[in-house]
DNA sequence: GAAAATTGGCTGGCCGTTCATTCAAAATAA
DNA sequence: TTATTTTGAATGAACGGCCAGCCAATTTTC
């Protein structure tokens, strides 16, 4: 198909590795561009430079295929928030500041995948399969936060802050900026999203978080 | 189809504005049940009680049939969040939080209609006039949002609120809680996360709003 | 190490099904 | 009667899944 390179060779084992993704990647694209409901088999084979049939070959269904995509989508995002956090160090406030810049990443937070997130919640109330790993997905992403904003709440003494309600607020917030940037991306302005979640922490947590400056004492 | 029962007699005219809307709901509904990618113009018509080709007769297409089903939706919804504001009084701060309720009312927040909104944001970007409308729509609710924030701001003298940010923030989050109904209905819980709500407006304009009771001095 | 045998990946066309749309005829209202 | 609405069957296009066979990679045999 490539006529002027040839690939270089692969073990079999790599190659089918290789396959199932480039379907995978193709599949996003095809959803990112032409959406859920016209996103064919002929068209993810043709967006891998690959033919026809071969779907079927590396995955049971389209459906398979589908959930397969999904799977990857939030082990992909899982994987992003995990490493913002075990890279920011011990201290609480750092780590939940860490979430939310992965959440604006542009390796995770731009117009084509939060598209195939948006394609896939559309699709979640009439397809179990995908709601139980997107709602999977969200409550360990909850959990997690919840368990960070108890940790500042212990740390600072905020009496009246509830730590879940902060937590879930957040993340509520989060989600709705996602759409702000799928329904009007020319209006998308990552750093100020980013200074409302500050205000917001700021407000909730006055010790740890100044509105202006990257962390407060 | 319906032996036992005669319908009364109507007008053309207003038959014809009957069946528009049996189509359009019946629409709404089987994108709930089935989802976008299985809802069908069979289904439709079976769920409206009527014959295999009355979609094509009423609506040009299944896409314009699709296009008026989310015009109705947008328009259900600005209905809904005027009429709030329009019974909450003169007071800015009463106006916002009626603005909450009623993204939180049953009419309005339940998991058939919320699943119907996902499913079109889920199409939206392959879809020019889906996003032209929902963007819209966003707008116009976001502007309104912003204007009653200003008004608290300068009602309260708050000098390092900003209005907008404030709005936004909001915004992004009523539509995450949204999808936590979505993703979680056993988990969802409408008093707590109006609570969450005022608990930010609490700490966004503290002279205007508390955060157990439903309005400060 | 070279040749032969085997495995497994990949192709592209085919088939049955489903769907949106059209249409001629029937039913209903004006 | 005439105009409009409704019906349900027919049409043609598109899709998912299937498969027989080709070919490269790997293993086995000598």
């Amino acid at each position: 198909m490539r006529p002027g390179r040839k690939e270089a060779p692969l073990s079999r084992a790599a190659t089918k590795l290789l396959r199932r993704q480039q379907l995978i990647d193709s599949t996003i694209e095809s959803i990112a561009k032409r959406g859920f409901a016209e996103t064919t088999l002929a068209n993810v084979a043709d967006g891998a430079g690959l033919s026809r049939g071969i779907v079927n070959f590396h995955f049971q269904s389209k459906d398979a295929l589908l959930v397969e995509t999904l799977q990857y989508l939030t082990e992909d995002y899982r994987a992003a928030w995990r490493r913002a956090i075990a890279k920011a160090g011990p201290r609480p406030a750092d780590r939940l500041w860490a979430m939310i810049e992965a959440d604006f990443d542009p390796a995770i937070c731009n117009r084509k995948k939060i598209a195939v997130w948006y394609a896939f919640w559309g699709e979640a109330k009439s397809r179990p399969t995908y709601l139980k790993v997107c709602d999977a997905a969200d409550a360990e992403y909850n959990d997690v936060m919840r368990g960070i904003c108890r940790e500042i709440v212990a740390e600072g003494g905020y009496a009246s802050v509830e730590a879940e309600m902060v937590a879930d607020g957040l993340d509520a917030m989060l989600n709705g900026m996602w759409l702000s940037l799928l329904l009007d991306p020319r209006g998308f302005d990552r750093a100020a999203n980013k200074r409302i979640c500050r205000a917001f922490l700021a407000s909730s947590f006055p010790d740890h978080f100044s509105r202006d400056r990257r962390d407060a004492a």
